[in-house]
RNA sequence: GCGCGGGUAGUCUAGUGGUAGGACAACGGCUUUCCGAGCCGUUAACCCGGGUUCAAAUCCCGGCCCGCGCACCA
């Protein structure tokens, strides 16, 4: 196990679940630790991803119907059917392998890949036998409700429950585009084989934010913030870019505006949670890696001990989603957009008569009817009405021509999706932050955690285990905590000891009460990263700490510097 | 899911059939205590199930978990 994995667990930021029984591979529990760093990291991400945009935060059922994966296509297309090889323990995927081999397209049903492997008595490439295939169901299946109950999934991304309630969102924001849904919590997936300690798991963290906009202007009002700053890229054909985002999008590397505005945005954020720029890069899928609804789609990688990961997903999904739930719901999931000046349309419409339709198509006259005003055409008179197609003599109908004000259209926006996995940033920001040096000759570790999303901001430290010392530091932990810094009281082994305590959970400074603060009420601020020291007034320590922690300043700005 | 290698206190590790040992950590005490000091003491482990054996941490079988490779990763 590696030395960073090694004190994650000891000091409590995350361990196995399921420990006691023998843990269950896909699954961890957060620690006191590892849980305040996540939470951190949360807020930090609403900040950027929401408050800061025209964005607002909900919060929807984990568990989801089946209609709703039917619609996405989850369900299919996690439904693959599976075939394994009984001498050599080859998996394919089934549907894959007959194309392959026999370059057939088949059925993704058990039955029908049943029946190919007997009709071809299809072989592995070993030689071996096929064993009976079977589905590998990639989301959690559940049943809802008593007896057989409805057939539900646990959710694989948190998206679809914000696609789901697009009507009522789109209310909220008044039907002005764009506005931005962002939804943190857990999805699962069912890994074949999680593997690699936190970086594959079967039920994860995500943050998203659907950012939807009229399809008609990709641009993003904000993004001349960014046009400047230079970012790594690496395209779909390999080629490394070290490129202002401006021109990024100008010479095509990157589709539009709005993803490239989010590239921005995301390693903006990166960066604040204390990813290490060096080790930051943003990928675009291959063409044959792109899902089938996504136009473009860049990954923001991390370099780890794994090498490098994908962290976040950054895709144009377009109007798939949206379009798709329209389907399958009967609802209509667009928005109205008004044009800046209603525009007078000339065209021809058709004026149904309906004392001649009547009598000729009786009951379906209606039908007919609406068939034929729903046509734009002049030159066709064959309307289609439940699958049949009719001609419609000339005498049922009178073409005119009429002029039209149209004050807007109805557009599906498209969502651009910013998908983060706080697993992986979480675990990556401790990697990047791990860092050992010397300290009087011996080896330190310390964790070199960003100030604001530190777990443990404070740790208050009496001197000598004993009155008067604990007593005061008691009083001054207590006074930390009511102004809400996250602060830990420890009086436990000798001060250089417990300053290494401190240092490898990453908290970024000490509080020491020593002999001098009964001179004179000052106490001294320890700084993590260089162990240098200052003497501060107990009355302005609270603002001091305030302002260090929301800021890289040098705790030198704030007092003397103390036993250098 | 396949193959290879592993699984001993919180962590790292010794132990190849007969008493489970060490280091670090933690906890209590002593210590005139500002960078993992010292001394004394305490807590604390053989992944689970079955088999072989008088006797299993140790040998065998199965499972679970971990690591690596393959496959999978909408």
């Amino acid at each position: 196990m590696s030395e960073i994995l090694e004190m994650l667990i000891r000091r409590g930021f995350l361990w196995q679940s399921f420990e006691i029984y023998g843990g269950m591979a896909g699954f961890i529990d957060y620690g006191p630790l590892g849980n305040g760093l996540r939470r951190r990291l949360e807020n930090l991400w609403r900040e950027f991803f929401v408050v800061n945009e025209r964005a607002v935060e909900i919060d929807t059922p984990t568990v989801g119907i089946e209609e709703v994966y039917i619609a996405s296509g989850h369900a299919t297309s996690f439904t693959d059917v599976a075939i394994e090889c009984k001498k050599c323990g080859k998996v394919y995927r089934a549907d894959h392998y007959i194309k392959e081999v026999l370059g057939l397209e088949v059925d993704e049903s058990v039955e029908a890949i049943r029946d190919i492997l007997s009709e071809f008595d299809l072989k592995c490439d070993c030689g071996g036998e096929f064993g009976e295939p079977a589905q590998f169901n990639l989301m959690f299946e559940t049943r809802i409700g008593p007896g057989k109950g409805k057939r539900g999934y646990l959710r694989p991304e948190t998206a679809q429950g914000i696609f789901i309630a697009f009507k009522r969102l789109a209310d909220y924001f008044r039907d002005k585009l764009p506005f931005g849904v962002a939804q943190i919590g857990r999805s699962y997936r069912n890994e074949i084989s999680p593997r690699q300690g936190v970086i594959r798991l079967r039920e994860f963290n995500q943050a998203e934010l659907e950012y939807f906009i009229n399809p008609r202007n990709k641009r993003h009002p904000e993004f001349d913030r960014y046009r400047n700053v230079k970012v790594k890229l690496v395209d779909k054909s390999d080629a490394e870019y070290e490129i202002a985002l401006g021109d990024a999008v100008e010479k095509g590397i990157i589709l539009h505006e709005v993803i490239a505005y989010f590239i921005a945005k995301t390693r903006e954020f990166l960066l604040k949670a204390g990813i290490d720029e060096n080790r930051l890069r943003f990928r675009q899928h291959k063409d044959d890696e792109r899902a089938h609804y996504a136009s473009d789609c860049w990954d923001a990688e991390v370099y780890t001990a794994y090498g490098w990961i994908e962290v976040v997903g950054i895709a144009d999904r377009g109007c798939y989603d949206l379009s798709r739930h329209a389907k399958f719901s009967g609802e209509d999931m667009s928005i109205f957009v008004p044009f800046k000046e209603p525009v007078k349309v000339k065209k021809k419409v058709i004026i149904p008569n309906m004392s001649k339709l009547g009598p000729i198509f009786r009951h379906k006259a209606k039908k007919v009817a609406e068939a034929l005003k729903s046509m734009e055409a002049e030159e066709s008179i064959v309307v289609e009405v439940d699958g049949e197609k009719i001609e419609v003599p000339p005498e049922c109908y009178t073409i005119e021509e009429v002029e039209e004000i149209q004050h807007g259209e109805k557009i599906v926006p498209h969502v651009i999706e910013p998908s983060f996995g706080l697993d992986r940033i979480t675990y990556a920001i401790l990697e990047h932050s791990f860092d050992t040096d010397i300290v009087d000759g011996e080896e330190r570790k310390v964790l070199r955690l960003k100030r604001w999303i530190a777990p443990v901001q404070v740790a208050v430290l009496p001197l000598l285990s004993r009155d008067p010392f604990t007593e005061k530091a008691k009083e001054i932990t207590e006074l930390l905590k009511k102004r809400g810094i996250f602060t830990e009281y420890d009086d436990s082994g000798s001060i250089g000891r417990r300053y290494r305590r401190y240092d490898e959970i990453g908290t970024p400074f000490c509080i020491t009460v020593d002999h001098q603060t009964f001179d004179d009420n000052s106490v001294t601020i320890r700084d993590r990263d260089t162990t240098s020291q200052v003497r501060i007034g107990l009355g302005e320590l609270v603002d001091v700490l305030l302002e260090l922690l929301n800021s890289e300043k040098d705790i030198r700005e704030f007092g003397e510097v103390f036993r250098d």
